[in-house]
DNA sequence: AAATTTGTGGACAATAGAGTCCGTTGTCTG
DNA sequence: CAGACAACGGACTCTATTGTCCACAAATTT
């Protein structure tokens, strides 16, 4: 996929539903599943996955299901990576040199490096409760431009992709 | 892998190899293979796509094998990316959420986007000749380092690892 | 207690990437 | 022409990821 496994996509979606839909309640992983667009049993295994790292609190029977296991403010997309993908995303080299390493680094390591630790700070900085508003407020915004007729694609530098 | 495929990073370690080793020369894979140390027919394989796009010359029979198809200073690692993975990873939602694009962007997508820029222009950057002046000279300061029993390990800010 | 709901866990299938094997084709040398 | 050299190309294996299926265990309701 591109720098995250597709488990790991589907980890940051549940939680992300979670925090955005319920109310700190149980819900079934079928529910999410279904919400979600995410296989049932696949998602089921992901989910086992969080609950074991922490993340998630489950219980059985009805009424049970799964929610998340601390304040969605306190819980960052890095956590989730971590838990699904661990975190060899930051280390290495770009280029798989064997040899190379932060004392004997090829060309690019620093810059290689600096990247990383940017990719590291934006999964850290971005918590479950901040991401889940703003992903409702830019529905919101899209809502209105529907409404109002007005595109936004027109935008200066033609860059656009 | 990393950010590359592995096939791609022995595609740039064997164009490396080729600029740093052979002067316009061509060299048989199977030399390329035992000195980096790839696997002959994995690297015949790949080999083959760098000519079909246009990178390497090839040619057969005795004193052939491969060599670069245009001057080293015109090749970039970019290029010889785009030949093997394609720039899909420059592509795409860094969260793989399907309706995310440039004009109903996830959160993290701004940062995403330009984080890959950066990736991008920093490929685009090291022509094959640089870096292999790059990566040789380091090899002999490494060597100076060696031989006076100087450890440059101890660095300030203390960040190193 | 029985039935229903829900997570748990393991076995299995499908796919893609990585890597191997080998026969064929073209080219050079003697 | 014969033989060796080396790229070409396809078929194959191995492995990790992705995804499916099903039996089971716990909890809740009646």
């Amino acid at each position: 996929m591109g720098i995250l496994s597709a488990a790991c996509e589907y980890a940051i979606r549940a939680m992300l539903y979670l925090e955005a839909h319920a109310g700190g309640e149980s819900v079934p992983v079928a529910v999410i599943a279904r919400e979600t667009g995410i296989s049932h049993p696949f998602l089921s295994k992901i989910v086992r996955q969080l609950v074991e790292r922490g993340l998630l609190d489950s219980a059985r029977g009805p009424g049970g299901g799964v929610r998340l296991a601390r304040p969605a403010r306190s819980i960052t997309l890095l956590d989730i990576i971590a838990a699904i993908d661990g975190l060899h995303f930051a280390t290495g080299c770009a280029l798989g040199f064997p040899e190379c390493d932060d004392d004997a680094p090829c060309p690019i390591h620093p810059y290689w490096r600096s990247l990383r630790e940017q990719v590291m700070r934006m999964f850290a900085k971005k918590s479950l409760s901040v991401f889940a508003r703003e992903i409702s407020a830019k529905m919101k915004k899209l809502e209105r431009q529907r409404k109002t007729g007005a595109s936004p694609k027109a935008r200066k530098g033609g860059r656009g992709q």
